[in-house]
DNA sequence: CAAGACAGGTTATAATATAACATGAGAATC
DNA sequence: GATTCTCATGTTATATTATAACCTGTCTTG
């Protein structure tokens, strides 16, 4: 289940809420339910295989080669594209803030709206 | 409305949901209903008054002083506080990486989840 | 085979959020 | 003063997201 989850994520390469993975893969198998799909993103979340884009209430493949990262996801309001970024000075500087007040951070949620350059450049043209 | 419930989020001092903001205020108005709840909730974010922590589909008071700024939520998962940091740091270099791809950022959603020191010195001793 | 573990199925419901239309009070205009 | 406009809120209904709780069947392992 896990894998038919992660090859639908794959295919629609966009952000996909639980309820449009459910549709799709109800298709071959019209008795599957919500606690299904949830668990099976459940399952790859913590195997980090997939994210939670908080912001969008949705779910993307984590297209990142690193075992252990904090992402940093753009979201680009047009065209609804999500990138996804590393960065070793956000981090270090979001744990040293942190640390001012005594506070150990255990997991980052860093989502950033905008525009995409092929939106924007396309918007230039209209 | 819109001053009910910041008043209500102000007394709790800690996220809350849109729905128990609603039976605060329910207490003196037992019509409300939640679209009334969301629109001053709406509004009150777009004056900067509130904020939506994404990752926890609840509300908090803005306690920043800055018209314009990126918030840095501390969340501690032991006591649900929630602390508003601001980094220049931290935006510019999401600005830099952001500018890498050509990507154009409009709102940001910083929120890290971990302990706070208060908690954890609680159960160092425990 | 019996016992246990575990993925997934099933039913029901909780929690979060918004669409669409109605109402009513006050300001603006005539 | 009557009319119209605007705008916040009320109202009804429903959409969307997520999880609780329990059941079933398969596979493993002794």
């Amino acid at each position: 289940m896990q894998a038919d989850v992660l090859a639908v994520l794959h295919r629609c390469d966009a952000p996909m809420s639980a309820y449009e993975v459910l549709d799709q893969l109800r298709g071959g198998n019209p008795r599957l339910a919500p606690p299904t799909i949830y668990r099976a993103l459940a399952a790859l979340i913590e195997r980090g295989k997939v994210h939670r884009l908080e912001s969008l209430k949705a779910f993307v493949v984590c297209n990142c080669e690193h075992r252990s990262h904090v992402p940093i996801f753009s979201i680009c309001k047009e065209c609804g594209t999500v990138e996804e970024a590393v960065s070793q000075r956000v981090t270090s500087e979001l744990s040293r803030i942190a640390g001012q007040t005594g506070f150990a951070p255990a997991r980052h949620v860093i989502e950033v709206h905008g525009q995409c350059a092929r939106c924007e450049s396309k918007e230039a043209l209209a």
